[in-house]
DNA sequence: GATTGATCTGAACAAATGTTCAGTTAATAT
DNA sequence: ATATTAACTGAACATTTGTTCAGATCAATC
């Protein structure tokens, strides 16, 4: 037995990739081998190397096209003026997008170490231009009046922190819809930011 | 060569488990070798097969210690009556308890999975017991008013989300002291909840 | 219907893994 | 001083690891 019946490239290679993160996300990088994710595939180990050069790439792909989906679908976002419509706007958007994506959330959060020192810096660079737009948003809120916080950055930080919570117990099946949780963070996050009631 | 001079099961073994602790930390569970932890110590691999049965103790018995720890703590802790000052007592209790131990918070999160099952279950319930702590602190704060918030229960989850998130990114010598860092986060977690500006 | 090229198999490789254990050493007790 | 035992070494083990590659097989093209 050699080449499968139906086989093909664009077929084999997204399954690879769509078995490598579910296998990262359930068991980690390191534990995960490369025969592992081949069977999943329903395919012998040798194949992967037809679609990856090594299995740190498959990790790097996994990660890097994550971040530029998610600052490709942010930049086309359509973003109120309004400081306070824009945070609503915000939320929603990275609830929405994060919720979506649990598996590749998660790995991009615990996998960066086991990326190679250049791999490494180019997700930090893409990292920080996502958290840099968080920053501005609370920024301009500041300036403008409308948010009441003792520190932009730190508060930057733990919106990011509290809005990426929800990935670790959202579940689409569960009590709660997305349309309701998106309510609440919206609640909360104004809150956070000190926008007074009446707003 | 074998017995080293000076050496002695009372130091050895806690030098195992923080060698572990770190490099678990760093590199992942699954990707740290019983070699490597037995390099950073001064010692064979064999040797270690002294202080525990396996790796996989060598884990459990580190995040199980961490939730002992915690939760023995918390325990005897004097708490306000009042819901707000309670709040207060816990935001400074929890950013100071995990913003000391990054490296346990951080295998605390990412290698459960990794955990046998049987191990699993019993951090799992201790996590639980935690969780619980700080349902029934926003929850009384609902009932006596003092609070607003929409769900007391998704309000436990992103709080434990947005006080975590310091130990990600918190350096004891950043231009944030620890003191600052608390009462910022008091602030915040006020907002967040819900209590009026003057209290 | 033969040729060609992409796709995959199956076996092989050296290196690394967790764990065991007989033997060696150093600290302690007698 | 001698005996005893806890602490460690060093080598060995059976598996498993990522990766390579010659050859087999199928799909498409002419």
């Amino acid at each position: 037995m050699a080449r499968k019946t139906g086989s093909h490239s664009e077929i084999t290679g997204p399954k690879i990739k769509q078995a490598a993160l579910v296998l990262f996300a359930r068991h980690g990088f390191a534990a995960v081998t490369m025969r592992q994710i081949a069977a999943n595939v329903g395919v012998q180990a040798g194949a992967i190397y037809n679609y990856t050069p090594d299995k740190q790439n498959l990790l790097f792909d996994l990660l890097h096209g994550h971040m530029v989906d998610l600052l490709s679908k942010w930049a086309v976002e359509l973003v109120p003026k309004n400081p306070i419509a824009a945070l609503d706007h915000f939320v929603a958007f990275h609830l929405d997008f994060h919720i979506k994506r649990p598996e590749l959330v998660f790995i991009s959060y615990m996998e960066l170490r086991n990326l190679s020192e250049a791999n490494f810096k180019v997700i930090v660079e893409q990292r920080r231009i996502y958290e840099k737009i968080i920053y501005n948003l609370i920024l301009s809120g500041v300036v403008s009046g409308d948010f009441l916080v003792p520190d932009p950055k730190i508060t930057s930080l733990a919106l990011i922190a509290l809005l990426t919570g929800p990935v670790d117990w959202f579940r689409e099946d569960g009590r709660l819809t997305s349309d309701e949780l998106t309510r609440q963070y919206c609640i909360l996050t104004r809150q956070a930011l000190g926008v007074s009631a009446q707003a």
